[in-house]
RNA sequence: GACCCCGUAGCUCAGCAGGAUAGAGCGCAGGAUUCCUAAUCCUGAGGCCAUGAGUUCGAAUCUCAUCGGGGUCACCA
């Protein structure tokens, strides 16, 4: 039960009925949101506003009219007109009631707002390349994407999670022979890792088991028999490389997608390019010299180049480079292509900074490749810098001047890591301090949270053990005398837990998980603040042995936060434990 | 040179499909603990929402310039 979109309809019936020449359009745009201001009641509407210039009429007046509307409704205690033509609600308090109750009844379903009907929706994230372990660059990406792809399957996608394997490239070529490397080494003989190579540790054990498997049979081959040989291997080691670190993380995929599987005579670039061709969107041409860029490199050819700037692109972007091999962007089309062939009108990408400058290219593609049906959201993460008490931090060991994931989540834990990286928008460059996440203050926002949680639990716990004569079962507290919690403290917090599922649509909408998490710190702190106050009014303290019927009701209201932080938590990815230790 | 992101309290950041007097945490100044976990709470000070114009009933939010910070800029992935 979201009480905001459920007025948001009644306002939008009544402006039709008031208004038959209103177009929905217009009727649309008007919200009905909380005040700011508690003294402007609990709802508040702009309606009056938005409708009165297209109607040419005066928006007080139309609130009066939308105001007289909504006099005689049994769950309106008050409405007024304020300002330039606001509609302020004050609702009847069995109206907060019933709120407590749907959460109640709909437990894990309270704010699972459909908003998705079950379309389906591909969200791709991390995609690093398999040349390596995970390093904290990954993180955030790895993180957001994955909360974004729970809170979109919580309000009714059906959702794919999916990492684009680049194993086509050179890099992976590179890897493959460094991988060699590292088994002649176990065969015995010293080496350097040229520069140039990858000189990481972690692909020892990669040349140990090539070492065992296939002893000194590589050795003398020519490169050319032996490169497949090694590459094939030292992939699958560092994918399970990466699945670890992943896993490591509470982060999983659903679809892992090679890009090798799209390349070769007749596959899906040769496929989709020839598609494209016959729209009319491949041509031979020349580019531009690049300005202000290094460009001594810049060879003026003419390339096969795909009409990005038909789709709002600024420039057109080649396929094939000069060796003709298709370029990384050439296998990307494909990719979305294939993606939309296999029923994907929703797609998002969760790009590292890095990548801010192919946004344009990807949406000019997804356009394309889908005739316009299909579109995508580029979500770009920006840079988190490292820092210890304020100092930028490296504690590298495996991996030259990266710090590892695995490091990373070792050093502060899952749950502190994946709520801090989704405390922040995306898009805004980021500082993650060690000190801090690992303390466990208000300064927190994790254990903040966290602790709200423990203490929902340790109510609850405490209650069962005071008054063993009370029954707080899920079933005796579903029907609690609620009408009972009538103190401003009792329905201020109420009303915080009637915003959730509003929160969620307004997340879900956006794409941006951080609503989530700041969500539930206002939360927590509406729960902590409550909590005080019965140190001075102890009518205000849950367990409260001399109103049994209040304490019941009281406990349910206690679940319903414990519920919704879960609800919450549960989307970040983030544990909801019973006690803090 | 072009494009993208960011500029909100001393610090770190919310708020942005336009809405009423701009929020939180930290830090700072005070206060609360024989009492459900003080891992918490309460009160206070602190602002030209980078700057300038525009759009309109109304702008931190939309548009355009300017300044400042970050990122990217044929064929890499």
């Amino acid at each position: 039960m979201d009480i905001f979109a459920d007025f948001a309809a009644r306002v939008a019936a009544a402006l039709k009925t008031l208004y038959p020449e209103a177009s929905d359009e217009l009727i649309a745009r008007a919200v009905v949101e909380p005040p700011r201001d508690p003294g402007h009641g609990d709802l508040s509407s702009n309606a009056a506003m938005v409708v009165a210039k297209p109607l040419g009429k005066n928006p007080r007046e139309i609130a009066v009219a939308l105001a007289a509307h909504f006099k005689e409704a049994a769950d309106v205690e008050s409405v007024e007109v304020a300002g330039p033509g606001f509609l302020n609600f004050r609702l009847d308090e069995p109206v907060w009631h019933r709120v407590l109750k749907s959460i109640d009844v709909l437990g894990n379903d309270f704010g699972k707002i459909d908003l998705g009907r079950g379309e389906k929706v591909n969200v791709e994230y991390v995609s690093a390349n398999p040349t390596g372990p995970m390093h904290v660059g990954h993180t955030r990406g790895a993180v957001f994407g994955d909360a974004l792809a729970s809170l979109l399957a919580y309000t009714g996608y059906d959702v794919t999670r999916e990492y684009y394997i680049n194993d086509a490239g050179g890099q992976v070529d590179v890897l493959a022979q460094s991988a060699f490397l590292r088994y002649r080494q176990a065969l015995g003989e010293v080496v350097e890792i040229p520069k140039g190579l990858y000189p990481g540790d972690y692909l020892i054990p990669v040349g140990e088991h090539l070492a065992e498997q296939y002893a000194g049979t590589l050795r003398w081959k020519p490169e050319a028999e032996w490169l497949p040989i090694v590459k094939d291997r030292v992939l699958s080691m560092m994918m399970d490389l990466v699945r670890t670190d992943l896993a490591n993380l509470g982060v999983a995929h659903d679809v892992f997608f090679s890009e090798r599987q799209l390349h070769g005579q007749g596959g899906d670039i040769d496929t989709t390019l020839d598609w494209l061709r016959e729209k009319g969107l491949v041509y031979q041409g020349r580019l531009d010299r690049p300005k202000g860029a290094t460009d001594q490199d810049w060879e003026d050819r003419e390339q096969t180049l795909f009409r990005a700037t038909q789709y709002g692109d600024d420039i057109d972007r080649p396929l094939v480079k000069s060796d003709g091999s298709y370029t990384y962007f050439a296998a990307d089309i494909a990719y979305h292509r294939n993606k939309y062939l296999r029923g994907f009108k929703h797609m998002i990408n969760v790009l590292g900074a890095d990548h801010s400058g192919y946004v344009s290219r990807l949406k000019a593609a997804v356009k394309a490749v889908s005739d316009g049906e299909a579109d995508i959201d580029v979500k770009i993460c920006q840079l988190v810098r490292l820092l210890k008490n304020g100092e930028p931090f490296k504690m590298s060991k495996r991996s030259g001047d990266l710090v590892l994931l695995s490091d990373l989540v070792g050093e502060v834990g899952v749950d502190a890591t994946r709520f801090m990286l989704l405390y922040r928008r995306n898009d805004a460059a980021m500082d993650f301090d060690f000190a801090l996440v690992k303390e466990q203050t208000r300064d927190n926002p994790v254990f903040y949270v966290q602790y709200a949680h423990a203490r929902t639990c340790s109510v609850l716990r405490m209650a069962e053990s005071e008054l063993p004569a009370l029954d707080f079962s899920r079933e005796e507290l579903s029907i609690a005398p609620l009408e009972l919690l009538v103190s401003p403290a009792d329905l201020e917090l109420i009303k915080v837990l009637a915003q959730w599922p509003r929160t969620v649509a307004a997340a879900a909408l956006a794409h941006e998980p951080h609503r989530i998490a700041f969500y539930l710190y206002e939360l927590a702190g509406a729960f902590h603040s409550f909590w005080a106050k019965g140190k001075e009014d102890k009518t205000l303290r849950f367990v409260n042995p001399e109103d049994l019927k209040l304490t019941v009701a009281r406990l349910a209201l206690v679940g319903a936060v414990r519920q919704v932080l879960v609800n919450g938590l549960t989307v970040l990815g983030v544990s909801a434990p019973d006690e803090l230790s």
